[in-house]
DNA sequence: ATATGAAATGCAAGCGCTTACATTTGGGGT
DNA sequence: ACCCCAAATGTAAGCGCTTGCATTTCATAT
């Protein structure tokens, strides 16, 4: 009998080893406490049945899994994947494992697929932004549940979070903006409803330009899906405009690189006809030309960071307080400065 | 007292019901053979204490866990992006859940992360291309654990895929660029050790222009790690030859929109001055200007068939034969045609 | 009313593992 | 040689759940 396709227990390493369970139990997790001789015969046998422990059994004696869930809108692009990315490494380093479920930006199927962490004994979770139901949050709280906010941070909020503040870093961008002269802005924002980073991108435009003073009208949002496709036909409808704006600024770098497609192929400058600028500098925003001027987001240190962070509160309760990280503009060729009015 | 932390159990919500566990747990799994009356009672106990069934007892019982895993090489790119969303789609729609791991193409971490998954009970494996070690394979076969390979197909292979054939779609490629008059070829190709799609894509290429006659010093491969930077570099190198190539053929989209980049920063037009083409068509390849002449890969179609797959390997046993998918060659701006000599 | 059997429910045995506690072992010290 | 105690190992009680089998319930037939 070549192969004996029965998975191997403790209890065959034992017997097929000569002691108890306990012992080989203990070679396993506490290998110091048990005598050398005892110990090598006991490995020998694992080794040779190719035991695996029962990760099942294991999770419910010991409470704990050693698992961390996230849940991402999507990983099918790269602003999560980078910071997704370095999360799971840094996971791995610290020998947790990683369990993702993606949500397709839909708040039921988020909302369950919460709940098939929780029940997989997630040891703690990952969530990207704040905005939820807080039936949502008050479910975690009942299971003491250790949940982390990622790719958003907001000073009032209690919660713990590890990011940027979107707010502050569009409102920064908008004052760039503004400073080279635009007056005539169009915005393309991903969709705001539930999605609390779009929503505090579009509030920090609205920040810099109406406290500049101006006047609402010059300042068109238009809201679309993500997706190229998305912002290059958002783009057009914005260009078709009487009087079209000088500057779209795409709530991130998808849409910006969508926009900056579709005027090359409406024949518009960039960015003599129209400046245009994106969000997270992603690899696309230097592949495009002329490169995204952008807001720089430090994604895989906020993974990475993001994970420490989620284990030190599973591990020891402590939550923060964290601090904010930094985001940063990068001016690049696809912003362009107007010359006087 | 607001808050109670103890996580129920059947147990609780059994005595809340006045029942026994017997009857809540069929009420949970096979809710038709329990009265209606009594199926009410329990169902708005487990509402009312918020139980959620814990993972760990069950997996142990059920010796199932609903759980698939996929060690991919990285989730930091489209390459994988796109397919793993598509297959976690896939698999939630059919009731599983994902247990992703990346193996950041290293080999010793790919195993670790594959005991990693088998230890916690997963019910299938998807893997990335064939190229691992035999010992690996054994293993998995010794635990009987149903293995799918994604990403490659080849027709020899016993094993179970889901993929296409990259060798003869690059070759097809090659032979296309052939056509266009092209007759000194540039290489920039993945690293090839341990993964054998950028073998397979590299042999695609001596298969086409070697079975044309080409002479072998008129073919120059250069192997670099995966990343944008990377594919302009080596476009770099092989554009400083004394006599440099009409034609730089990438083994992957984000090497040639590496070397795109770098063409405009060298100040080569392309096609006019060198001619560039891709392997994937991810959305980069429509990014880049010109667009990229590129094998297109069916990759949600792939995630979702790989999910599919898998999923009746774990249920029923049956595991193919499958069909190869079928990759397209997407002919765009990037490739230009040489006059005859 | 009573008998009858199908439907509904309860009982209890594990699943594979960890660990508190009990027991055995063995190496000094006298 | 004997005792003692620390070190090593064994024993067995669960962890929370599912499920085969035993028992109870109850609508229907008589």
């Amino acid at each position: 009998m070549p192969k004996k396709p029965t998975i191997p227990t403790l209890d065959d390493v034992a017997k097929a080893a000569g002691v108890s369970t306990a012992t080989v139990s203990r070679c396993l997790n506490s290998p110091d406490v048990v005598v050398k001789a005892t110990k090598d015969r006991v490995l020998k046998e694992v080794a040779r049945l190719g035991y695996t422990p029962n990760f099942g059994a294991r999770a419910m004696v010991a409470r704990r899994t050693f698992t961390i869930g996230a849940i991402i809108p999507t990983m099918e692009n790269a602003i999560f994947a980078r910071g997704l990315q370095a999360f799971q490494e840094q996971l791995h380093e610290r020998g947790y494992t990683l369990l993702v479920s993606s949500s397709s930006y839909r708040p039921e199927i988020e909302e369950e697929q919460l709940r098939s962490l929780v029940a997989r004994g997630a040891d703690g979770i990952l969530l990207i932004g704040y905005a939820r139901d807080a039936s949502i949050y008050d479910y975690l709280a009942s299971r003491n549940m250790p949940v982390l906010v990622a790719w958003a941070y907001e000073a009032d909020n209690p919660l713990p979070s590890i990011g940027f503040d979107n707010r502050a870093s569009m409102r920064a961008l908008g004052e760039l903006v503004w400073d080279h002269g635009h007056r005539r802005i169009g915005v393309i924002s991903g969709v705001t409803q539930g999605n609390d980073r779009a929503q505090r991108r579009v509030e920090g435009l609205m920040d810099a330009f109406l406290a500049k003073g101006l006047p609402a009208e010059n300042l068109k949002v238009i809201e679309v899906p993500y997706g190229i496709k998305e912002g290059g036909e958002a783009f057009a409808r914005l260009m078709a405009a009487d009087v079209p704006p000088t500057v779209v600024m795409c709530g991130n770098d998808v849409l910006a690189a969508g926009a900056v497609q579709r005027a090359r192929l409406m024949k518009i400058r960039i960015p003599e006809g129209v400046s245009i600028t994106g969000f997270d500098d992603i690899e696309l925003a230097r592949i495009v030309s002329p490169a995204l001027t952008t807001v720089h987001v430090p994604h895989r240190k906020m993974g990475r960071a993001s994970a420490n962070a989620l284990i030190d509160m599973v591990e020891s309760g402590i939550s923060g307080p964290f601090a904010p990280l930094e985001s940063k503009i990068k001016i690049r060729g696809s912003l362009g400065r107007l010359s006087g009015p």
